[in-house]
DNA sequence: GACGGGAATCGAAGCGCTTCGACACTCCTG
DNA sequence: CAGGAGTGTCGAAGCGCTTCGATTCCCGTC
């Protein structure tokens, strides 16, 4: 194992000035810094990271909490795990995967033994038994999603709300008075999940501003499920033209059913979607949708956590704006 | 921040005795064990990681490297992820997440910095690049997939070529003499992923033994692709009878162009899938399926790990026997 | 009653790093 | 030319833990 003061012998320092050249916090001679930089590069040192931590107070290592339950979108999770990942590495960060399995008990854990510098929870929920231990703990946290009450706390997360009002608005402009929105399954919003029930607002805010009539049906993500959903719509709203999707598991069951029925998309009945653009570029209809950014919302969390480990306070509510892109699923509505 | 002198002051014990309280190397009276440990509780004491890394010699942590390229189905990369972790834990280890993005310098790092006491390699390709590392650093690695020369080294796998060759089996049993294999995509193979490749020598020479005629069409994780390919594979072979499909993301669009061209399933094509048992249970036709057991594996590696870690040698290739179970989706040949 | 042996506990060293104060220079400035 | 202000480097302390003797105590044995 090469340590510290292997690297300094040979570049004929002091281990003191070999750290100093790593973490830049004093200056050194550009061309002392050479030679230690050469010295570090020809005997592959790596810092030990127990003792760096010990020594320094700082893990370099922030940890990711993934949510309390796993019956959320697992792709989403990955991109966003990944996209955490990878943005934290270029400020120098590894990352600590915890699944919600220890529940809040890992978040103490983790901040007692200053395993990690940081927290990011992921799906967070609307009261979510998480946060009151956030402020007992030294360890700044950043949450993506948001809970029911984000004051004091750093929050990254789409607006949901603006997504659904969009959605709806988008089939409104094109002359939709009836339309439904095909949701998450019931127990998301049982257990209020921010995110849908945020849409779900937005949704019915705009559909009441805009004079358009809406359903709302939450729906368990297999095809059987669906197609029970779908004959109820029409059965129960038969002038219904327009649809938001915001359940990735039924975006193809749904396509399927609409052609099977003679339903034709966009002519007969225009959909709007909620999803990673991966999923609306890859249906059987490109869709009209508005982009889940996984991997923004990732990035934009490691950055948050960043600034409030260098000191940048920055207790904000960061809502990403949606953003509607028009596809092959979206039309006017039939006269 | 409480630290072992103080939970060994409020018990009355140096702070030795304290440390082989939990870590349990050295006999402590049942009485000063108690003692100790409620002193633990009441402070609620959770050792410094950098600390116990140090002194220890042992971080207590697994890295788990994720694929070079992600266009694998990042579903199951989670389940596994989620696994591993979960798993983890209950041996007492933390899990640090690596992507692919640093390629194999990560494992010069992770080693070198010993911020791990092993590493799981997850998707590994048949000439992984990452391999040649392991030999050089002393940390234990366990693979989740296999090598071309597994040799050496602690491997977790499906059994992919007993999968390929029981789906024709299956078939085969069943009368169907034409069938076809829609794979993966086409960068999948040409990377030589290992479960990929298997998955079709399995197959072929279950095909070849048993007499049926097989087809291997790599296909895009989309509808177009998809529906391009059933278009060629009925033209080419009309007789085609039986479907092995090794691709979740066109399983929803493969049943969905069959009943677009009116062949009803299972009697007038039967359709045999490798995926996770969700989608196999989930998709619109209740799929025959092989399972992918992610969370097996995951399991099975961390197992490894442990094993390695504590002194039991146990370089094997560790193949999971392929289950395959009988669902809506498959039944006799049509005559 | 001296002694050996085992069980239970302690004290101190040391893991590899960061950081603080001190020191040795060099360069201005008045 | 003395004094002050940098600038670059070093030495040593110390982060909180594990672990290796050493020590104490108690028991059974001859």
């Amino acid at each position: 194992m090469v340590t510290i003061a292997e690297v300094a012998r040979r570049a004929g320092v002091s281990p003191s000035t070999v750290s100093y050249v790593l973490s830049g916090k004093r200056a050194i001679s550009s061309e002392t810094r050479e030679r230690v930089r050469r010295s570090i590069h020809e005997l592959g040192y790596h810092p030990n990271a127990g003792a760096r931590a010990l020594a320094g107070n700082r893990s370099h290592v922030i940890a990711l909490m993934m949510p309390l339950r796993t019956d959320m979108y697992l792709p989403v999770m990955m991109e966003i795990a990944l996209a955490v990942a990878t943005t934290a590495r270029t400020h120098g960060y590894d990352v600590l995967l915890l699944t919600g399995e220890e529940g809040a008990a890992a978040v103490r854990r983790i901040a007692d033994s200053a395993s990690a510098d940081a927290l990011i929870l992921m799906d967070v929920e609307l009261d979510d038994e998480r946060l009151p231990l956030l402020e007992e703990i030294a360890s700044p946290a950043v949450l993506i999603g948001q809970p029911a009450d984000p004051a004091g706390l750093t929050c990254v997360d789409l607006d949901f709300a603006a997504a659904g009002a969009r959605c709806v608005a988008h089939l409104a402009e094109l002359g939709h008075r009836e339309i439904a929105l095909i949701g998450e399954a019931p127990a998301v919003y049982a257990r209020h999940t921010g995110f849908a029930e945020r849409t779900l607002q937005g949704a019915r805010a705009a559909a009441r501003e805009l004079g358009v009539r809406m359903l709302h049906r939450p729906t368990e993500g297999s095809y059987d499920a669906m197609a029970a959903q779908i004959t109820r719509i029409f059965d129960e709203r038969p002038g219904t033209t327009g649809l938001v999707v915001q359940n990735e598991a039924v975006v193809e069951p749904l396509l399927s059913l609409l052609r099977q029925q003679g339903r034709a998309v966009p002519e007969d009945v225009s959909v709007v979607a909620i999803c990673p653009e991966q999923v609306a570029a890859q249906a059987s209809v490109r869709l009209t949708s508005v982009a889940l950014p996984a991997q923004e919302m990732g990035r934009r969390a490691v950055e948050r956590v960043v600034d409030r480990l260098e000191g940048r306070e920055h207790r904000t509510l960061d809502l990403l704006a949606p953003h509607l892109t028009d596809r092959a699923s979206s039309g006017p509505a039939p006269v």
